[in-house]
DNA sequence: CTCATTGTCAACCAAGTGGTTGAGAAATAG
DNA sequence: CTATTTCTCAACCACTTGGTTGACAATGAG
């Protein structure tokens, strides 16, 4: 299920240490030590966040103390969920004005009939 | 905090009811009721669900019993995140390439000539 | 105004989450 | 091989989450 798939990449994201994480992985591999490091939590902690991130795809690593790295490809998976309803949602827009005009156009005085008050 | 923003705005997407709210509020506004028809859960759930959407800010409504509409501007503060640890990724991606191919180059014993490209 | 419909709030519950500490596995160094 | 360093697993805790049901607020129709 690639729905599900999508839920847990969502969710690793969600939280703003594992965000960080992905961030300061984008730009160097580093080990599970190096990354615990600037944070004040426990390496315990970071390693589960580590094990949420990898079971969404978002990242690997080798072997248990090799460098992790991030899989950049799985970004692929949101965008493309975004894009989509992003550009339903603005093609709907983009309808929605036409409607408005072409109501103003063909009603212009008839609209100035309707004084409504409440 | 935008930090927070962007946190919100994943964890409401993480969950897959909630995602098909937002796909199908992506072709038409629509109740609460209306959007709560298809699943089999309860109404109040789904006004849960709405709650947590709307607070995320990507929907909104006018009136208690107004229609719920999705608010595609919000898919950009995501898509700005992706896109911007993305990009750096693939940059690294290139640049290691780079250095491989340049390592190879200079291994090989008698292929110091290979300045062909330039 | 009165009544029916529609949606929200409140309280509760089971399961999940992010954190802790302690013990132990696994990889590297001596 | 032994010792040390690095990381993970397990158990536990407080808090959140997605669901329920029941009561109630708010809106629209008669």
């Amino acid at each position: 299920m690639s729905e599900d798939r999508l839920s847990r990449v969502f969710a690793a994201l969600a939280d703003p240490t594992r965000r960080d994480l992905v961030a300061r992985l984008s730009s160097a591999d580093a080990t599970v030590g190096e990354l615990a490091a600037p944070y004040d939590v426990s390496l315990q902690a970071v390693s589960k966040h580590l094990k949420v991130l990898e079971e969404a795809g978002l990242v690997s690593r080798e072997s248990r103390r090799a460098p992790v790295r991030l899989e950049a490809e799985v970004f692929d998976l949101m965008t493309k969920w975004i894009d989509r309803y992003q550009q339903q949602a603005e093609e709907r827009y983009r309808r929605l004005d036409a409607l408005l005009e072409e109501m103003q156009e063909s009603t212009p005085r008839e609209a100035s009939r309707e004084q409504d008050a409440s």
